[in-house]
DNA sequence: CTCTTTGCAAAGCCTTTGCACTGAC
DNA sequence: GTCAGTGCAAAGGCTTTGCAAAGAG
């Protein structure tokens, strides 16, 4: 969603068409949820805890349990995902920024986003021979650096 | 492959290769070494847990710690990968056998292993553009299959 | 005012760790 | 006999849940 580009509001893609999409699904505009989507927004790859602190320089008080609660709301409503970058917590990041891929070095532990056309291929191969629609945002290749190779 | 007697052929590969590899690290052959090299061999994708419920059908009484730490030491010797095919634990199976990629559906759950020349494109890109050399073993593409699409 | 959401605390998974005993070599 | 390996229990991360109080609509 919101692809008006990043110039306008530093935070938000769209002000307040999630807010709409909230509360048409009989859900509540609350200022934690504000306040989560806008530090996944700014943080950029963010684990629920980093997410947490970052909130708590705004607002005092902002409990871990609902940054959990709201990060699973904010994934239902497509407007962040999360991926698995390391053995420990996942992070997460808005949807509409998630168009690359994550290389994640076992060496280093450095963390690459490269352009998901390097794997159109593999898409469209397991689209056509079997029918499976592969969630590209979610993709994270492990491997070997070119330093630590 | 499920031999009663820790006699020769149970453990698929080399018999007793990595007995000698072990030994020559200065580690030591243990039976519950054997027994989860064994377990993992004959469940295929199986958690800790499982792997640690199948190893008791054997040999009652060994430990779930001892489980995790020889997943850790078999996989450092380079006999089993693992891959994390949910949010929940990670599944182990033996690396001589993990010639495949993950595919995992959002929607069922199912998990299909593809042949890895799929991805074929992509490991060489990653390579050639970025030098980066991709563990195929670890590499779970999620999304959704044909049924649930 | 109603009903969702929050904060807090406790509990739940999965995994790791400290330590004394056991057993491979 | 020595030292790596094991079992056990306790602790540790990360996440979820129950419930009363707070607050959005």
């Amino acid at each position: 969603m919101a692809e008006p580009g990043k110039g306008a509001a530093s935070t938000k893609a769209a002000p307040t068409d999630w807010h709409e999409e909230l509360r048409s699904r009989g859900y509540r505009v609350t200022p934690q949820r504000q306040l989560v989507l806008e530090a996944v927004s700014e943080l950029g790859h963010a684990t629920p805890e980093e997410i947490c602190a970052r909130v708590q320089q705004t607002a005092r008080g902002v409990n871990i349990s609902t940054v959990y609660r709201t990060l699973e709301l904010l994934e239902e409503l497509g407007l962040v995902t999360h991926t698995h970058l390391s053995h420990g917590a996942p992070t997460y990041h808005l949807a509409a920024e998630a168009d690359h891929v994550h290389l994640v070095c076992r060496g280093c532990g450095e963390v690459t986003e490269v352009a998901p056309r390097l794997v159109d291929g593999l898409v469209t191969a397991l689209d056509r021979e079997l029918g499976f629609v592969t969630d590209v945002h979610h993709l994270t290749v492990f491997g070997t650096c070119r330093n630590c190779r």
